[in-house]
RNA sequence: UGGGAGGUCGUCUAACGGUAGGACGGCGGACUCUGGAUCCGCUGGUGGAGGUUCGAGUCCUCCCCUCCCAGCCA
């Protein structure tokens, strides 16, 4: 290990059980600038579970109410009011616990966390401080960079349900605070990972892809905008092969690009500042999104002690298996992992590999499909009526030609009047050559138009039949060739895309039914053979 | 940040998915020419990267930028 940081002291803080590392630096060294930088990223996601009520209380448990109307006396910490917890929501956190690979604790236990807040009116938060929901999980995700696709897995640290607080409105002019409890008390999970990413880049990409298996399972709806998905990054630089540095939390990243950003940001200010001799501080920041920047926290510059302890109101949460459910005796109020387990549906990368390998599809194009909810289905559909289609020439016209007429018409796939029978019957026109591709295009438009007639009967009576007979593709040419000397000339100096130009004229000409890949070939011999 | 609408020569505006044209400007020229006139010629463009297609300004994906509306900032 080099020497241009010296390890003084190390501890893991009792309070929230971190480790922290101090470090001396040695200011001569030429180390400072011959080893990389490497920056360290962990994060803490509040994801809000989107039951109907909330965590400990019957209050409703939607965004965006007017204030204070869903607000139980538990929520306003009355006194004498009890927590009720809501089993949706341990359901929701267990099967949130699963999808992201984790152990669920058979045993987990609900803390208090103390803090002074005008909208936290209990003065402490109920979370998971000693034993969580769930523990070591793990999560595929992708990095995508123009052709090349890189996976990478991120460890899950824990999983802890807990209180969301209220939201604090700050009047600057009159100098007040207004409080709206809608949202205190709400359910939230706290996903914690491993610091396992490299870069800003590096851990967008894992909440992207933890988004999608969220709304994938239903367990939160993943608006970032809305504060139902709240991202907490931890960041520290080091050099190559010394001991990580001492990390700052950048608090407000509630899009997906600020975490981008705001975790680039910060490793170049740490960098910056360390190269310049200073030393990084343990501190809370955030993110301004009107200079892309992060900034000291001003109320979090004083350390405060949560004073963790027991909640004396709950008990230990006890959750069971198929084996261990069977030594209940009231099965109410019980909650079975296996039967969770059971109700897991396929994650979002479980599809794309079973589709790339099903069906021999492009990762790119199997990417498009899951992300647009109900093409997978559709495209499935298709394929289990058509089996002998091409997969490849389904999924395609798919997301090129029958996602822009949807778009072009304002409707989701669900609303699409095309029937998958009707779909897999025009590619199948389309796979014989019975039509050519432009022709299947304004097929697929009429189809809309009528979804009750075939698409076989709709080129009958349109007589779009495409023409693959030499013979007269060849006069076709020639015809055209005839017409156009200008363009012969121009193709014959090397110009390519004239001949495009001469086989485009010879396609209309034939009113758009002259095979166009058959009739280029003509074209081409025939122009350099005469 | 989200929703909506956009992005074609310097500017404005066209192009059934089929040779990116026109107007204004700019530059040059002509008109037995000093007119702020007229005519002719030239100049110059599809925001970027991939993809679909025989062929893409147009269809698909991602990114960038502008405008409108709404939010966010314990």
């Amino acid at each position: 290990m080099a020497a241009s940081m010296q390890k003084i002291s190390s501890h893991i803080c009792q309070l929230c059980k971190r480790r922290y590392l101090t470090f001396k630096h040695k200011r001569s060294s030429s180390n400072l600038k011959s080893k990389p930088w490497k920056s360290v990223v962990g994060l803490e996601i509040h994801a809000q579970i989107n039951t109907e009520s909330k965590l400990f209380s019957g209050a409703e448990n939607k965004f965006g109410g007017p204030t204070n109307t869903q607000v139980s006396l538990f929520d306003a910490a009355f006194p004498g009011t009890l927590p009720v917890l809501n089993k949706g929501c341990v359901e929701a956190g267990v099967l949130t616990a699963l999808a992201l690979r984790c152990t669920v604790n058979k045993v987990s236990k609900f803390d208090r966390k103390h803090y002074f807040y005008a909208d936290l009116p209990a003065g402490y938060q109920i979370t998971q401080q000693r034993q969580p929901l769930a523990v070591k999980g793990h999560v595929d995700y992708c990095i995508s960079d123009k052709n090349s696709f890189e996976t990478k897995t991120a460890n899950i640290t824990q999983i802890q349900l807990e209180q969301d607080s209220g939201k604090s409105l700050h009047d600057e002019k009159d100098r007040i605070s207004l409080i709206d409890l809608n949202r205190c008390g709400t359910g939230l999970m706290e996903i914690v990972t491993e610091p396992d990413f490299s870069d800003g880049t590096d851990a967008s990409a894992f909440v992207k892809e933890l988004q999608k298996i969220l709304q994938t399972i239903k367990t939160c709806d993943c608006k970032m905008e809305e504060g139902s998905l709240r991202v907490d990054a931890n960041i520290s630089v080091h050099k190559l092969g010394e001991p990580l540095g001492i990390r700052t939390e950048v608090k407000n990243l509630n899009s997906i690009k600020s975490v981008s950003k705001a975790i680039s940001f910060e490793v170049k200010r740490q960098i910056e500042l360390l190269e310049n001799g200073g030393i990084v501080e343990n501190e809370t920041r955030s993110f301004d999104t009107e200079i892309d920047e992060t900034v000291p926290m001003r109320d979090k510059e004083v350390k405060t002690d949560y004073r963790f302890m027991p909640e004396p109101n709950l008990p230990p949460l006890h959750l069971f298996d198929s084996e261990s459910v069977k030594t209940v005796s009231s099965k109410m109020s019980v909650i079975n992992i296996d039967d969770i387990q059971q109700k897991l549906p396929p994650l979002p990368e479980d599809t794309r590999k079973r589709l790339e390998q099903q069906y021999s599809l492009k990762r790119r194009d199997v990417a498009v499909l899951v992300d647009n909810s109900g093409l997978v289905d559709y495209f499935e559909d298709v394929m289990r009526l058509s089996p002998t289609t091409s997969a490849k020439l389904v999924s395609n016209f798919i997301i090129n030609q029958l996602l822009g007429v949807l778009n072009d018409r304002k409707l989701t796939i669900y609303k699409c009047p095309v029937k998958t029978e009707d779909f897999g019957k025009l590619i199948d026109l389309l796979h014989t050559e019975e039509i050519s591709y432009s022709t299947s295009c304004k097929v697929l438009d009429e189809m809309f138009e009528h979804p009750n007639i075939a698409p076989k009967d709709i080129v009958d009576q349109k007589d779009w039949r495409q023409i693959s007979d030499t013979q007269i593709l060849t006069n076709i040419c020639e015809k055209v060739l005839e017409e156009h000397p200008k363009l012969i000339s121009k193709y014959r100096k090397g110009k390519l895309k004239y001949l495009h130009t001469l086989v485009n004229k010879a396609v209309i000409d034939s009113n758009n039914k002259a095979n166009p890949r058959i009739l280029k070939q003509i074209m081409e011999d025939l122009l350099d053979n005469k």
